[in-house]
DNA sequence: ATTAATTTTTAGACTTACCTAAAAACCATT
DNA sequence: AATGGTTTTTAGGTAAGTCTAAAAATTAAT
């Protein structure tokens, strides 16, 4: 049984809303994450619970099942390995290669991945700090906490980001906030939830909330 | 204006059917290539045609436009790149890369191809010898000739081979042919248009009319 | 020049993936 | 328990890309 281009990122969306099939996931939130309307998601939602990759009872969301766990971490795999020959081979900017990979991630070729992996070094983490899915689809989940939950004075090691945003990745390169960097929470704004950060103990900026929940801390 | 899938596949078809958009191509051997209806084939030269890549008229077979012949090379370009990519990088047999060439094609990012070429050092050739189209549709044409046409006791170098046919390109490794291999024509048997050569100096084998019309040489 | 064979096109139908508009179910209040 | 608002589903429709069967045009053969 395969999957249509359309099909896979409908999984893929599902996949990842259900914080790794955890949790369930509506009708809304699939749409909105696809950008199409909530009727198409309720169309293609029927076709992938006769497939078998997601258990789905009318009006009460989806989940999604273990033969779809693993399809989507596939195509998952697929998305970051593409993303990491993007930024280390060709010189991608991590802003560049979210749209590409978007595409790329479909190519449908098991000896493709492997070597691809191969020739990347069997990478674990994609250019975001995302983990990389194993042939198994095991993943490597680093500890982590999100930047707006971290406390006033405490320090850590940005290790992730959320990759889908050109203009939030540039936002970041401009703020000098990069996979790897040293970040301490210098003061809390309660009112707005913005923060005020010391970045590689040099650059004192002060960030949104919208940009403290879309960033990662190791501590 | 792009291109679907499906019509970039009809439109290098259509190119390559024509012989660099010389000749004119007729309904059937579309169909043929693609391994489509005639059907669809009519249903689909409609479209081309509307969209002005393709001049057609009735009954009359099909000619590539200019605007055609440019997009058509673009997409032989990207197929041809991404299979020296998967040899020369990825180690893929040439046998192996046709049907993952056919999908990656279809990858649409102008930056992607620009960064793959200069990736693989600007190749010319790809691994069965057809030449990469620069990126203003400009191609290096070598000049060759079809083994089948060459004379007793001549020899010459293997500069291309046909590339579509898996089963073909094993057949060639088993036989001891590669691109750069030297061949002479010991003997022609009329007959059945079989031919006796020496491959390399070392080897002489008997070889069908097939073999000798999907392979061309340098002389 | 007819007739026969072949090629090409049209007619009508199916599937996928989307849409809008309207109905139905759910839920959160009062 | 009834109401209103939100979410989800259904109904009906469109476009792309394919198909089969049948009609039309072209080409080849008598
Ligand atoms: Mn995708
Ligand atoms: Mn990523
Ligand atoms: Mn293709
Ligand atoms: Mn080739």
């Amino acid at each position: 049984m395969s999957l249509s281009f359309a099909e896979e990122n409908y999984l893929k969306a599902i996949y990842l809303l259900s914080k790794n099939g955890t949790e369930t996931v509506s009708t809304n939130a699939i749409s909105e994450m696809l950008q199409t309307r909530p009727a198409s998601v309720s169309d293609m939602i029927r076709k992938l619970s006769n497939k078998g990759v997601i258990l789905y009872q009318k009006y009460q969301g989806v989940s999604i099942s273990e033969e779809g766990k693993i399809m989507a971490l596939r195509v998952i795999r697929k998305h970051r390995l593409w993303e990491v020959f993007l930024v280390e081979k060709l010189k991608f900017n991590w802003d560049e290669v979210h749209e590409v990979a978007e595409q790329l991630e479909h190519i449908r070729s098991p000896l493709l991945i492997r070597r691809l992996d191969e020739f990347l070094g069997f990478p674990k983490y994609d250019p975001h700090g995302e983990p990389i899915p194993d042939e198994a689809g095991i993943i490597q989940e680093k500890k982590s906490i999100m930047l707006s939950e971290v406390a006033e004075m405490i320090q850590g090691i940005v290790c992730a980001v959320n990759d889908s945003n050109p203009l939030f990745l540039k936002y970041l390169d401009r703020m000098g906030i990069y996979i790897g960097a040293g970040v301490r929470v210098v003061e809390k704004i309660d009112f707005d939830g913005s923060m005020v950060v010391l970045i590689d103990n040099k650059q004192k900026v002060s960030i949104s909330r919208e940009v403290c929940e879309n960033l990662w801390l190791s501590i």
